[in-house]
RNA sequence: GGUGCCUUAGCUCAGUUGGUAGAGCAAUGGACUGAAAAUCCAUGUGUCCCUGGUUCGAUUCCUGGAGGCACCA
């Protein structure tokens, strides 16, 4: 029996979380989180995890299981995923995925390549000589520790030669592993034992940016202030350079208004949704509907869907 | 009612000694294989308030009007 999982996609705020719900409780299943913040214990309202109606509602992994003093990568999150995954598909062939971090998604769905584990005392090293030298620094190491790839990425993009964050990636699994970063790329075959469904919900700009704002209120009105006042003293985390958080952190330094971080946190919720859109928009086979559309339209359309490849899959075996 | 100043991009404004205009912010498009709610790249969208006049040519100068602000009544 094939097993599938439905993929739920889109932008925040746009309503994946009540969609994964009844989808989950019309086919009995439960909920993988792919949410790059939700993972964290210590941050409840400015990443809207589930409350819990919703998650006593459906049964919710990856919600709020790790700490934000912890190392967690999105490499740690694919082996996770996939080992949870091998359980549920146990239990029931069709299982839920639902998120807005499109590389963890695709990390999911597609799978990444296998890296050695660098150690953080390189990327520290690497880190002082940027801030030391400039952009140039990890171009010349790139350039001289991975000709091919450095030749492949000025050609074809070479946006990310000015990307710092990037481009101290590949020079760190580069000194860190002796190899060149592209030796990596390309290696490893990714099979999965699932079939992806993906469904990607989709609004109007506008009726988008509503929501946006009406949430980041809302948000407020339940407490983000105090959250984020909470989580202050540890700003400077990785999982704490998240939007909500940092312009009130902000505001704590007494650099802005309250009301001024509360219109920032809109601003750059609407700039993050616009890059989740953007990434999403290659996210294969996405089968695109309206926010408002209703949830019986979408179960038959899965029904169909699985109903279809199930027929096919039944055809190969009986040749 | 009188006097002065203002009206240019979605917003705040600059500018053109007369040759149809440009900054910041907002916005839009894009990239992205272990920091990804991160990081990075690209893009100027316009009855220059309206109306006559002067001029080869007016957003710019002049007349009249409309709206706004300030002061005086």
């Amino acid at each position: 029996m094939n097993n599938y999982l439905i993929t739920i996609i889109g932008p925040t705020a746009i309503g994946k979380t009540a969609l994964s719900i009844k989808l989950a409780q019309h086919f009995g299943c439960e909920i993988i989180s792919c949410d790059s913040r939700q993972f964290f214990k210590e941050m409840t309202i400015g990443t809207a995890v589930p409350n819990p109606t919703e998650l006593a509602a459906a049964k919710h992994h990856f919600i709020q299981n790790k700490s934000v003093f912890e190392q967690y990568s999105v490499g740690d999150f694919e082996t996770e995923a996939l080992a949870k995954l091998d359980e549920l598909f146990k239990e029931n062939n069709i299982q839920i995925m639902v998120g807005g971090s499109g590389l963890y998604v695709d990390a999911v769905l597609k799978g990444f390549d296998d890296f050695p584990a660098i150690d953080a005392s390189v990327r520290e090293e690497i880190r002082k000589e940027y801030e030391a030298k400039g952009i140039t620094y990890l171009q010349n190491e790139l350039e001289k520790r991975d000709i091919g790839f450095f030749t492949k990425i000025t050609a074809e993009n070479p946006q990310t030669l000015l990307n710092p964050q990037r481009m101290m990636r590949f020079v760190e699994v580069c000194i860190g592993s002796g190899k060149p970063y592209s030796s990596f790329i390309g290696q490893k075959k990714n099979t999965r034992n699932f079939t992806p469904i993906v469904i990607g919900l989709e609004a109007e700009r506008e009726k988008m940016y509503e929501r946006i704002n009406l949430r980041v209120d809302l948000m407020m009105k339940e407490g983000l202030l105090e959250e984020a006042q909470a989580l202050y003293p540890n700003r400077n985390l990785n999982a704490l350079q998240t939007v909500g958080y940092r312009e009130l952190f902000d505001y704590f330094d007494g650099k802005t208004t309250l009301d001024f971080a509360v219109e920032e946190i809109k601003k750059n919720t609407r700039r993050f949704a616009k890059r989740q859109i953007t990434w999403f928009k290659r996210t294969e086979n996405t089968n695109w509907f309206d926010y408002l559309t209703d949830i019986s339209e979408i179960t038959n359309f899965v029904e169909s869907e699985i109903e279809n490849r199930s027929n096919t899959e039944e055809k190969r075996y009986n040749r």
